[in-house]
DNA sequence: GTGCGTGCATCTGTATGCAAATTCCAATGG
DNA sequence: CCATTGGAATTTGCATACAGATGCACGCAC
């Protein structure tokens, strides 16, 4: 219990002793995601054990798997830090996450069974409250759902893990997204397009209307990074 | 260095000391990759350690980025296992691989700068010549350059990650691809419709080329995978 | 002969200590 | 006043020790 490995760092709260690995992995991972934790920050492995309550070791197998996932930087003899891309890098992402959802959207329409097409129609009709609502935190957790039942949909295990991820080292980057004035209704609109070719089962147009989705959202997401930080 | 770790686990030959983390999931991933280690083989940490003369510690955090990188399975509690997916998943990465290389090669169409269209098309003339010699070896380190050649075309990062990635992972399941009589021309065939459209920039019928080009790889190797292993 | 339980051997998960590398700060010289 | 360098403090990288979990084999009962 007494783990004298805590010199009480006291930067967050402590976390509840008998944490495994992957749970420190996950914990880590939603701080990153949800920007509790900033781009460039230092993740000093002394100071995550003491909020774990861990020793060391456990912690720095965590930051190496984080890495691998791609959401820490570790340069060796370094601290680990949140990773911090560049605008190219940056770029790419967004580019590759629209063509991702493009093939998933192409993917959904052919594939999908009745009973995906219904519950997808069924979400997508209930959003409008929140839009109306201009409920932005309800409405980014929709979204969040929406597209991941269009990646669901694709049914392929593989595609599925490439789009999680990517969106996961995307998050921190696209999080004010929803607060950019008309950007909810306008996100419904499109949601819509896609939606319809997808119940029609049109892929082609489907797969534009995902592309173009996405195309918009890295536009206002750009436009949120530059303004905090050059 | 007489690491009293090293009780002769005289497995495979005993690396030299010295290593770093990184360059044993290098040696790793090489092994896997190659096929070296076959998927399912146990990769246990204390063998591990031994033939890299150094202690357990690092070796786990090899093996947890490598379970990161999705070529080796872990349990809890169990060794780390060589990955073996099922055959669902694999039609899946198969699957996920045509349409990455569909993308780069539009992209690359796209995008590729004058000396990278040069250079595509000689590596590619030059290989003519392994096709004629029916050299297997040679085929596939100038088939994988050949590729890589088009996950840079496309000029965008994280597309390259992950193409190169997927190829990875897929590589213990095609090693006997061009061993099929009559896959070295064909593919050469294939090559060229790629090369053709990628000089003429014409980006939709480059990316039909490499669309189909790497669903008969797929074909192919599953062909091998079932052979090997019901 | 087969099924189940117990104990031992093996292996993983974590804590801790030490050495090497890096960073930070202050003192010194220009 | 700014740049540079020396060294102390911090932090990472790894080895090792130990505790807990798993699996296997042996033996016993049925």
């Amino acid at each position: 219990m007494a783990n004298p490995c805590v010199k009480q760092p006291r930067r967050r709260e402590i976390i509840r002793a008998g944490t495994t690995v992957d749970e420190m992995v996950r914990a880590v991972a939603d701080m990153i995601v949800t920007g509790e934790m900033r781009p460039g920050e230092k993740l000093d492995e002394f100071s995550l054990a003491g909020r774990f309550d861990v020793s060391r070791t456990p912690v720095r197998e965590a930051l190496r798997q984080l890495c691998a996932m791609g959401l820490v930087d570790r340069q060796p003899n370094r601290s680990a830090v949140v990773m911090n891309v560049t605008g190219e890098y940056l770029a790419s992402m967004f580019e590759a996450m629209a063509e991702l959802e493009r093939i998933c959207a192409r993917l959904s329409a052919e594939r999908m069974t009745v009973d995906e097409r219904r519950a997808l129609e069924k979400m997508h009709g209930d959003s409008i409250r929140l839009v109306h609502a201009g409920a932005d935190e309800d409405y980014a957790a929709h979204n969040l759902e929406f597209h991941t039942m269009l990646y669901r949909g694709a049914h392929n295990d593989h595609i599925f893990e490439m789009v999680t991820q990517t969106r996961a080292r995307l998050a921190p980057f696209r999080r004010a997204q929803f607060r950019l004035p008309g950007r909810l209704a306008k996100s419904y609109q499109e949601h819509q397009s896609i939606v319809t070719a997808i119940l029609r089962a049109d892929a082609e147009e489907a797969a534009k209307a995902a592309y173009w989705h996405v195309s918009n959202v890295s536009d206002a997401s750009t436009v949120f990074v530059s303004r905090n930080k050059g």
